[in-house]
DNA sequence: GGCAGAATCCCATCTCTTCA
DNA sequence: TGAAGAGATGGGATTCTGCC
């Protein structure tokens, strides 16, 4: 996009707003320029740690691949507490920057041996604080084995290729003693996928962590008896606009907890589109598949 | 090889909670 | 009580996978 456009570092630009949210550039303004502009290169070392970075020929992102680096560090354990892997509130940005410079967590079994003096001893923290990030944390290891595996950041590993990894391993020992041939049977996984997850599972320092993890009392079961209410088996939804008597991710998990599908792209595959207030581009998109369109009120009556 | 679909990333702005 | 941090929000763009 930037060789594209042109964009220079010192530019300036107009933007837009693309969709709701995003700030979009558009174009460069150029009889703004001065001269003193300079091209963007990509480093060849990472900022955080100096490492050289590499780009795999095929893909599209530069890696930094010291396992090492703080900044990976930092964002692994962001993710593993985000609301939709292990969900531990309180945990954010400037709290894990603190408790990796300090050296409290170099990963994520560290997050379960942190005590309220050390929380409280930060910088924005105290008592009061302290507790509720402990509270919290005694509450993730509930969270279930589905937010576990995506927690831990394997590559390609999202939300749904969790899910369906419990639902056909039903344990973490089996998973552990999954084959690349064994992963390759599932519907959805593929050859990149299964090389990931072995890749993964057959590191001893990963094997090591889980292990600490079960030791923390980290719940690796599923967490829901699977498969108990098959009502929207084989259905997906897609949820648009703001729903009033719940959040989306709340109303995706009613979904899947009926053996449903919770998808974030309209296609002809999916059964219905739930429209709540202010409904997007998803909406018109349901309307051109001939997709079933659902109110709020519609949804909560077919749960039922 | 091409296409469809899924997953992921992007970030401004607001509200709420808690600290100092 | 002001300041700061956390969390919630949401659709387009991009990337990647799986399937035909």
């Amino acid at each position: 996009e930037i060789d594209r456009k042109d964009i220079r570092i010192g530019d300036t630009v107009l933007v837009q707003r693309a969709g709701d949210v995003i700030p979009e550039v558009v174009k460069v303004i150029e009889h703004k320029r001065t001269g003193t502009e300079r091209k963007f290169s990509m480093p060849a070392h990472c900022p955080a740690c100096g490492s050289p970075v590499t780009k795999p020929e095929n893909e599209a992102v530069y890696r930094c691949l010291n396992l090492q680096c703080p900044a990976k560090i930092k964002e692994s354990i962001r993710h593993f507490a985000s609301r939709r892997a292990m969900d531990i509130e309180g945990l954010g940005d400037k709290l894990i920057d603190q408790l990796v410079d300090q050296g409290l967590v170099k990963n994520f079994a560290d997050i379960y041996t942190l005590t309220k003096d050390q929380l409280a001893s930060l910088d924005r923290m105290a008592d009061k604080s302290a507790g509720n990030v402990l509270a919290s944390i005694q509450k993730s290891k509930k969270a279930g084995l589905e937010r576990l595996l995506y927690a831990l950041g394997i590559r390609h590993v999202g939300e749904h290729t969790a899910r369906i990894l419990v639902q056909h391993f039903k344990s973490l020992n089996k998973l552990l003693q999954a084959s690349r041939y064994d992963l390759l049977d599932i519907h959805e996984i593929g050859p990149e996928v299964s090389e990931s997850i072995v890749q993964f599972f057959s590191d001893e320092k990963n094997r090591l962590l889980l292990q600490r993890l079960q030791e923390a009392g980290v719940s690796c079961e599923p967490a829901a008896p699977l498969a108990a209410d098959t009502r929207l088996s084989g259905k997906t939804f897609v949820f648009t606009g703001t729903l009033k008597k719940m959040t989306r991710a709340e109303a995706e998990q009613l979904v899947v907890a009926r053996g449903g599908r919770a998808s974030g792209s309209v296609s002809k595959k999916t059964d219905f589109v739930v429209a709540g207030d202010d409904p997007g581009s998803k909406y018109e998109k349901a309307r051109k598949l001939g997709v079933t369109i659902l109110t709020e009120e519609d949804f909560l009556e077919l749960l039922k």
